[in-house]
DNA sequence: CTGTTAGCGCCTTCAT
DNA sequence: ATGAAGGCGCTAACAG
C-alpha cells in the first residue's frame, strides 16, 4: 500500500528543495550532474511517479485527445482509432473515445465534457447534422481548441478535415460495374444528411451520365447501414417492372443484405446480377462469394487526422490554420462484380 | 477567441467570492437560492466550464478509467469496450484506451502512463505473461489502484476478473461435433500461455474423454489467430495417414482458414467434415457457409468489468473485494457442423 | 449563508 | 546551481 509519492518527498530526503527536484526530473540544463543522478535515482527507488493531473493543470496542456465516433464496435471507426492512436502515442497522447450512438444529444454532451476535461484537441466524425450541435462545434472553434472532422464532417470556415473523395469511390465503383456490361444499376444511398453519402450518390450519377446511361430515379433507394435493410431493398428493386442487373451500395452491410436476397430470388452472382459495397469491411473479403467494396483506408486516415492535429497544435503564430486532406478511395473487385474471372 | 473563464472571473462579476461560486454550482445546500441562481445564470452566460482538471488534483479523483487491451481493431475488443463505455458513462467516467499490440513492453508503458494520469482504474485484458510485467501489474494493486482483468486474465489474489467459461465453451462445442457424428476431432490450439487458450484445449479434452474417443496428440495443433494458420494447419491435418473428420479451432480466423482449405481439397461441409469456431466474429454469421462459433459476449463481458470497478471503488471498508466473474458462453451452431439441417 | 485560508502537485520566475 | 514564492482552478475546513 504505498502512498503517493511527490517531488515533496524526494527533496525531504535529499534536503534540497521541491524546486531542485523538478528541474532535475526535467532535465533541466541549470542543475549539476551529482544531483541530478542523485535525484533520478531516488526518484526510482522510492518509485516516485509524475502527477501528470498536476502537470497538466499548471501547464494548461492536458496531454489528452478526445475522439467522437458514433460507435466503436464497427472495423472502420476501430481501424480509425487504432491509426490515430498509434500516431499520437509516440507524442505522449492519450485518446479519450466516446461515442455517440447517433445521439444528437450525446454527440454535445460529449464535446461538453471533453471540453470539461480540457482535452488539447477533439477529432470527431459527425454524426448529426442539427443547428444545436453546429452550435456547440462552433463554440469549440471559438475557444481554439483544436478541432478535426474525419470522415463524416461538417464544412465549416477554419476547421480541418480528413476525408475520403466519396464521390470518386461511387464513381470507380458504378463504372466498374459499367465496364462489367450492367446497364440497369441501382444504387442503394445512405442518409443524405451527411456529406459522405450524398457524394457517393453524385459519383454514382456521374458515372451513369459519362457512359451514356440515363439515371433512373427509381433504382435509388435509401436504405439504412444494415443487413435486412439491404434484403428489402434487393426485394423492392426486384419487383420493379424492369429490375436492375446491378447494385452499388454505400454499405457493405446493405450489400451483403442486397445479395443475400437477390441469390434467394435465383439469381447468379455475378453473371446474372453485380454487386459492389463502400468499406471494405472484413467480411467482404472473406466470404466465399467475396464482396467488391470500395476501401476508405481507415487507418491511413486516422493517423492523418493525427498529424493535421499535430500541426495544429505545433503551430504558434496565429495563423489560421484550415487543412483539407482527401485521401483516394480504392476499389477493390472481387467475385460479386467480376466476370471477367469466371 | 472567447478565453477560459473560471469560477473567480464570475466571483468578480458578482461581487463575491470564489467559495461561494463554487458552492453554487455543486448545489451546496448552504446557499441561498437567490445567490445559486444568480451564480448559474451568470455561469451561463460567461459560458464558464468547470476544469476537471483542477477538480481532479483537488480531490485526487480523475473520473477516467484506463482500458489496455491487445488492439483495438477487433470485434471482440471493440465491443468489450462497448460495453465498459456504456456502463461507465453514466457515472461520469471516461475512458482512456491504450493498445499493446501484443507487445510486453508497450504493455508495460501504458500501465504506467495511466498510473502517472492517475487513472482511478485499470480495465485490462492482459497480452503477455512474463515476470516483468507481473512485477508491475503487483505495483498496481500495491498502488490500490483497482485493477480488473477480463478476458485473458492473470490468477493474482486479490484481483477481480471477468471471464467467461472457456473450459464450458471447448467442451460444449467439442460435444456438438461429436453429436454430429464426428469421430476424429483434430483442435486448432492458441496461446497456450494464455488461460483462456489453455481452457479452452482442456474443455475440447474432457469432452472427448467423456464421450469415449480417444485423445490424439497427432490432431491438436497450436496456430495464431489468422486466417493463414488456419490453411496451414488444416493442410497439415489433411495430410495425416488417418485425416480428421472435423475441427474445433480455438479462433474464428483460423476456422475460417481451415475450411477454406478443407473445401479446395474437395470435402463437402458438414458432410464431411465440421469446423466450429470461437470469438462468433460477425462474419462467421455473414458467410453463405455460415461458421458455427462459441459467442464470449462480449458486451456484457465489458459491463460486466466495468460494474465490477464501480463496487470496487464504492468499496469504502478495506475489506479485499476480489470478484471472479464467470460468464457462460454460448455455442451457436451454424452451418459448417450442422448436418440435422442439410 | 458567506468569506477566509489553505493546499492538491507541479513548474517557473525571481532572487541569491 | 539552488532556494523561495506564487499560482494553475478548485473545494473543504474553519470562521463568523
Amino acid at each position: 500500500m504505498s502512498e503517493k509519492v511527490t517531488i515533496y518527498d524526494i527533496a525531504k530526503k535529499l534536503d534540497i528543495t521541491a524546486a531542485t527536484v523538478s528541474r532535475a526530473l526535467n532535465n533541466n540544463p541549470k542543475i549539476s550532474p551529482a544531483t541530478r543522478k542523485l535525484v533520478l535515482d531516488t526518484a526510482t527507488t522510492m518509485n516516485y511517479k509524475q502527477n501528470k493531473l498536476a502537470q497538466a493543470l499548471r501547464s494548461g496542456k492536458s496531454n489528452n485527445v478526445g475522439v467522437i465516433v458514433p460507435r466503436i464496435d464497427s472495423n472502420f471507426f476501430a481501424s480509425v482509432i487504432r491509426g490515430i492512436e498509434e500516431e499520437l502515442h509516440p507524442e505522449g497522447y492519450h485518446v479519450i473515445i466516446c461515442q455517440t450512438h447517433e445521439d444528437e444529444k450525446r454527440e454535445i454532451e460529449n464535446i461538453n465534457t471533453l471540453l470539461n476535461a480540457q482535452v488539447d484537441g477533439i477529432l470527431m466524425s459527425i454524426s448529426n447534422v442539427t443547428k444545436e450541435n453546429e452550435l456547440v462545434i462552433k463554440r469549440v472553434i471559438s475557444k481554439s481548441v483544436p478541432l478535426i472532422f474525419f470522415d463524416r464532417k461538417l464544412n465549416l470556415d477554419g476547421v480541418s478535415s480528413v476525408t475520403i473523395n466519396d464521390f470518386e469511390g461511387g464513381y470507380a465503383a458504378t463504372k466498374h460495374l459499367i465496364e462489367e456490361g450492367c446497364t440497369k444499376i441501382a444504387h442503394l444511398a445512405g442518409d443524405q444528411s451527411l456529406e459522405i453519402y450524398k457524394n457517393r450518390f453524385k459519383g454514382y450519377k456521374q458515372a451513369l451520365v459519362d457512359n451514356g446511361l440515363k439515371f433512373n430515379e427509381k433504382y435509388v433507394l435509401r436504405t439504412k447501414s444494415n443487413v435486412d435493410a439491404g434484403i428489402n431493398a434487393a426485394k423492392t428493386l426486384l419487383q420493379l417492372d424492369t429490375p436492375p442487373d446491378a447494385i452499388f451500395s454505400s454499405s457493405d452491410f446493405a450489400g451483403l443484405g442486397a445479395i443475400q436476397e437477390v441469390k434467394e430470388q435465383g439469381f447468379k452472382i455475378p453473371n446474372d446480377f453485380c454487386v459492389v459495397g463502400f468499406g471494405n469491411e472484413p467480411f467482404t473479403k472473406f466470404m466465399e462469394l467475396s464482396i467488391s467494396s470500395v476501401d476508405q483506408s481507415p487507418m491511413e486516415m486516422g493517423k492523418m487526422a493525427a498529424k493535421v492535429f499535430l500541426e495544429q497544435i505545433n503551430n504558434n503564430d496565429n495563423s489560421k490554420v484550415e487543412k483539407k486532406v482527401v485521401l483516394v478511395p480504392k476499389l477493390l473487385t472481387r467475385k460479386s462484380s467480376n466476370r471477367q474471372n469466371q
